[in-house]
DNA sequence: TTGAAAGCGCTAACAG
DNA sequence: CTGTTAGCGCTTTCAA
């Protein structure tokens, strides 16, 4: 069985009307305007036949496919979508939610080794790309040549005019170390991802430099503890931050992601170090984990839905033309005090 | 700019072919052969002018759009899409994944509440369709009348004749609730979701209950907790759990999902009742949560990336019309033994 | 081994 | 207010 079986052409007949006026009546087409009768002739008609619009007869004649890509990062195979970090569902619920509102739909694909997305984007027509994190330069550039409505989330590259949606992460770093340091905290590590230049998790880890140097807290290398962005990662840093405990001096850690900081829980108890007796925790994003865990996750909360309403909202501008110039959208973070930390 | 800006017809005028050429080398139709001259200039064109077939195109006339679609079950409000439950980020994750390696797209898109997916499906011209759980009778008749290729997963509605890929959920139940009668425990309590009539709950419960009938355990309505498959109902039903402890003997807790089972640790943590100390937990799915918490939970465990694997390539297999009669796929599972149960 | 041509279902000039 | 018609980019008979 085909699908679309009812075309508008079978509407036409049904009501005694032509295409055009089953299309125009149809797409509520502004500048046209009809007579109730044939409005209602032809609602009815497409009503009784089932009638269901193609939409690749309509993406191939109106060059709209009013479907929008979503880029999430994969793991290092390029085989699968990095979804066990719940921050990359919690986005990605909000962006099909508001990209549905607006009558998009949302292609989700990884790309194979071999290709880059913008191949998939052109295939498929894709009206806009949601593009998460952080990817190569030579990306960015093949991106712009296609010339498809973007917009970047969580990314620091510059010298490009594309829109972003982002929050203040050095801002969010200096916030976590500032508040430890508020609390009487003074040698703080911090664990995260890899330090990508330009990435989200580089401009944590300088604000919370700045705080440290700010208030005249040690600051060094040893300090810092980096890996993958996975709970995994966070269980061997929490080892090692345990490990290291007795000389070190380390009373707090600000950890990046709670999906790290959840590891970092278990890698820290494992080492006979607890949270927040021994070392007191602060993370970021607050996504639904930072709840659950124990103590509950005091955080840099951040909000991941709002952000990926806004990133699709951003590219319905520029789809529609509304937003020409490039934009920088910054949404605001704060800490949300849970049982993490305590005072020294 | 346009998409796909470079046509089969461009290729053609390069290459000093016709467009049949063209299209046949490109697509390697196994009936067309070529010379080797021609298949080369052709080849040569099209890379030299960076041809990106347009899909649209191709799904009007081919009828097939090469994407399937998943339907995933949303919050009550048909808004978001359910993806705090990690099980259906690990499934998608695994379904994109399969898809891309057979040059097939994800449509994901829930749906508002005055529609049905099938519409969806049908606009976009879905070549087939994966459903994840329940939904109401009148759906599965609407999609069998619209023809399309549907695998259910984790579905227990029979009378239809639609591929189904699952586990057996019964038989989880039982092992879960049999484990723990082996280990000594006679009052266990069963905490689940909604007990919808053919869902994977209903089934997980009934093994449950047939295991402790078996075994002349004590089974009555108290001993069942059901509320919504989230962490806070875990908490809530944790909490209840707790306040009956000292008089209801319960010494062991069957829960069918793993985010419950988290929720479930910290309600009966806040009411004083220890894991496994005082009740023992056994778990159901082992998504990557379940080893996240302490005592790590042991679980019936079910490999979500084979099921998402499996899924689509049932799918495919319909699509390619391999397979014509209906199937069940019964996946495996087995007991993976953690620290959140103790011996009585 | 190759090409001409008829559409797939729809939109949007343009003409009345 | 309504209809005719020319494509959008591609596949696929059918003929050569």
């Amino acid at each position: 069985m085909r699908s679309g079986r009812v075309r508008i052409k079978d509407i036409a007949a049904e009501a005694g009307v032509s295409v055009t006026t089953v299309s125009y009546i149809l797409n509520k087409t502004p500048t046209q305007t009809f007579s109730p009768e044939t409005v209602k002739s032809v609602l009815d008609a497409a009503n009784k036949l089932g009638y269901v619009p193609n939409m690749a007869a309509k993406a191939l004649v109106s060059n709209r496919s009013h479907m929008i890509g979503v880029v999430i990062p994969q793991t290092e195979q390029h085989r699968e979508v990095m979804f066990s970090n719940p921050f990359y569902g919690d986005f990605l619920s909000s962006v099909e939610y508001t990209a549905r509102q607006n009558g998009y739909h949302i292609l989700i694909s990884g790309t194979n080794a071999d290709q880059t997305y913008i191949g998939v984007a052109r295939t498929r027509g894709l009206d806009g790309i949601i593009i998460l994190g952080m990817y190569m330069e030579q990306h960015y550039d093949e991106i712009k040549k296609a010339g498809m409505p973007v917009v970047l989330v969580d990314c620091y590259v510059d010298g490009h005019d594309f829109n972003t949606v982002k929050i203040d992460d050095l801002q969010g770093g200096y916030m976590a170390a500032k508040y430890l340091l508020d609390k009487g905290h003074r040698r703080i590590a911090h664990v995260t991802g890899r330090l990508k230049e330009r990435g989200v998790n580089q401009q944590r880890m300088y604000g919370w430099k700045k705080a440290l140097e700010e208030a005249g807290a040690a600051y060094d290398r040893s300090l810092l503890y980096d890996g993958e962005v996975s709970y995994e990662y966070g269980v061997i840093l929490g080892g090692r931050l345990a490990e290291s405990f007795r000389e070190s001096g380390v009373t707090a850690a600000f950890v990046s992601a709670d999906i790290m900081a959840l590891g970092l829980y278990k890698g820290l108890k494992d080492g006979g170090v607890s949270v927040p007796g021994d070392i007191s925790v602060v993370s970021f994003d607050d996504t639904w984990i930072a709840g659950i865990c124990d103590p509950a996750l005091t955080v840099v909360r951040q909000d991941v839905a709002l952000k990926g309403k806004t990133a699709v909202e951003a590219v319905l501008g520029i789809i529609d033309g509304g937003i020409t110039e490039k934009r920088e959208i910054i949404l605001p973070i704060r800490i949300v005090e849970r049982g993490s930390v305590i005072g020294k």
